[in-house]
Order: structure tokens, then sequence, then C-alpha cells
DNA sequence: CCTTGCTTAGACCACCAGTATAAACCGGTG
DNA sequence: CACCGGTTTATACTGGTGGTCTAAGCAAGG
């Protein structure tokens, strides 16, 4: 875990490490990112940066959770999900993602962090971090998908495990996929309907 | 590539090779996997690997490709698909699919290596063996598409590169749930069929 | 028997994450 | 002012990694 005094530095110099961190990690992803780089470029020694964080799997962690928090700020809040029937839950949806899609697509780097965050997740040196960042977000999911099946949006004949599974495999295809096309801003809407189309088709009752 | 010699060599120390190289990157994962456990492992020296081999990478993807094809072996080509209507046609790839998955069940390392796979595969250190292998497995699953398309299927509303991207997503996703639930046999049907009805409903038309 | 070229072993390289250590700094106190 | 103790820093170091290189072994052909 990072160090608490690492909020006591100067913004400044919070921010430097913090920022060639995120460089490093999202050009080169977990595995190939090269601390000494950061520290590097950070203009700190190897030995402040390990007075701050326990490792290389803390640095990530930490930023990328201060990076996630960034963007669940700038777009706010999940609305209410249980306020009509199927077909607003899935509006709802729909809306939401289009404005995380909106702001990821202007933080480049974080989205580069996120996407390798799969490739890094299931090799064996990654276990705190992977914990750490999921303990944040599966509740998040578990939940939505309790109120999706309460308004009967949502098929209840699956292990929940599974649709989780299945929906964020979908989503990270998409994720992927819109990334790589980088669709102008008018064609984004249509594009973000058609896949929450599909994932509503996959796990609808 | 892997040099020619190397299928020259007896067939013992060829497998000796290959199978410690599968057993390392099975265990851990293609990063976290060491080249000098695998030639302590097969007895062989660093320079005999790197005399056959043109490095990690290449290992890998050679150890990857030729299970692979051990795999399509012995499950048999794939049925034809174009022979009747939309309900033959998932019928058939329902079957292939199970076929697969039991296959797979009995090589759990070549499992393990699959799995890893998709987390190695977006790392720099990466391409080649990633393009390697994708080159040989795209055009199958785009022929598969296409035919799906021709008997009305698959939706043709949308990409062909989105409609794989979210079926090779959602296959990943369910893979890797199955693995880890570990269904006994007479289980596996009734699942497998669940999991193709909901790819089904994401793409048909 | 000797040469030639394929094969092999292992020393070596640069780099990695992470550690150990000792010096520098700095606020507080006698 | 002098000293002291905790905080912060720079740097040398460790054991490991993937990858390279060279010189010796060895077997076949003249």
């Amino acid at each position: 875990m990072v160090r608490p005094r690492f909020t006591k530095l100067p913004l400044k110099q919070q921010q430097a490490i913090v920022q060639a961190a995120l460089d490093e990690f999202a050009a080169h992803g977990f595995h190939d990112a090269s601390l000494n780089r950061m520290i590097e470029a950070a203009g700190i020694s190897k030995g402040t940066m390990y007075y701050y964080f326990d490792g290389k799997e803390d640095l990530y962690a930490y930023v990328a959770r201060t990076g996630l928090a960034g963007l669940f700020v700038r777009v706010g809040p999940l609305p209410e999900l249980d306020v009509g029937g199927a077909d607003e839950f899935w509006a709802v949806l729909e809306g939401y993602y289009l404005n995380l899609l909106r702001a990821l697509a202007a933080s480049p780097q974080l989205a580069a962090l996120l996407r390798g965050w799969t490739a890094a997740s299931r090799t064996p040196s990654f276990e705190t971090a992977k914990a750490d960042l999921e303990q944040a977000s599966l509740p998040w999911i578990e939940q939505a998908l309790a109120t999706g099946q309460g308004v009967g949006a949502v098929r209840e004949d699956l292990p929940p495990s599974l649709l989780i599974a299945v929906v964020m495999g979908m989503g990270q295809a998409m994720d992927i996929w819109l990334m790589a096309q980088q669709p102008d801003d008018d064609a984004l809407p249509g594009l973000v309907s058609s896949l929450i189309t599909m994932i509503r088709r996959a796990v609808s009752a």
C-alpha cells in the first residue's frame, strides 16, 4: 500500500511521480514498464520511489486507482437504475456508458492503462494490485446486475458470476474495438447504442 | 521463427524441449516463465535453445501452435456450416464447441497456455508471436462468420470486425469461466448450450 | 590423418526489481 | 550555538532475467 507520507509531499512532486508512472505504464504495460525510467523521468532516486511505494505493483495500483477515481469524478455518479422498467434500465446504462467512453477518449493514457489491466491481471506477479482494484469495481457491477434483475431487465436463470464475466468480456472487446476505430463524435452514440443492444440481447430475460 | 534444424533433432529431444517449455509457460504465463528453468528442465544449455529458437516469443509461438494443432487433430475439422438454416448453423457450432472444450479439459497445460495468451497478447514484447497465431485463426473465424451471414444466422448491419471482436471476447470470458467452474461432464452440455445461445442472441439477425 | 563445418556449453552483457546503507537535511531543544 | 533524532535522499549492490558470443567438441568427407 502507498505510504501515507506520499500524500504529504508537495503536490508538484506527487504529480511528477504519478505522471511519470502513468506515462510509462500506459506506453509499455505493467511488465515492460521500467521503474528506472520512471524515476529518471520524475527526477527522483530509486530510494525515494521505494520510500513512498511498496514496489511496482503498489505504484501501478495507486496510479490506476487515482486515475479511475478522477474519471468517475469527471463523469459523475451512475444514475439510479431502478426508476422504471427494463427499457429505462438499459437506456440509463447506455447513456452512462457513452459518457464514460467520452471521458476515457479524452484521457488516452488512462485508457491505455485500463486496457493493459486485462493483460497484466492474470500473470502471477500481480495478485495484490489485481485484488485491490477488483474489490473496488466488482460490487458496483454486482449491484447493477441485481438491479437489472429486479426490474426484469436481466435474466435470472444463469449464475451471476457467469453474467458478469460475459458482460465484462463483451465490454472489454467493445472498448478495444472502439478505441481502435476512433469514431468521430457524432458516430459514437449510434455505435454505443448497438453495443448496449448486443449486451442486452445476450443477458435479457 | 523456429529454425528448421529443430525438426531434424531426435524426437525425444524435441519433445523434452517442448514439454519443458509447455510446463513452464503454463505454470507461470509468458512473462514470468523463465528460459533458464526451461533449459534446466529440458537438460540443454542456453546456447542450444537459442540455436533452435529465435527467443522466448518464438518458443512460445511454436509451443502454442503445435499444441493447438494437436488439439484440432484430436477434435477433427469443423463440420460444414452451410448445410441448413440458422438453427442448424448454431447447432453445429454448439456441438463443435462442446468437443473443443472437452478436448481442452483433457489437456490442462494447453488450456493454461491459451488462457495466458490473452494476458500476454497486449504487451509490447509480444507482437510477432501474437500476429503469428492470429494470422492462423482469424481467417477461420471470418469464414464462419460469413457462412453464418449467408444462412441468415448472423446480422449484417454491423462491421464484421466488431462482431468478431465481441464474439471472441464472449468466448474468452466463457472459456475462463468454465475452466474456473470445472463443471462435471453431464453439466457441460447444458452450460455450453446456454453460452452459445447468449452469443446467438447477441449477433443474430 | 586432417580439415571443415555443424553443434554445443557456458561465460558474458545489459538491464531489471528490489535492498542496504550511509550521508544530508532540518526542526526542536538544552 | 551545538547537538540530536527522525525524515529524506543518493548510490552501490544483489540475484535474477533474456539474449549474445566465442571457443571448444565432434563427426563426416577427402
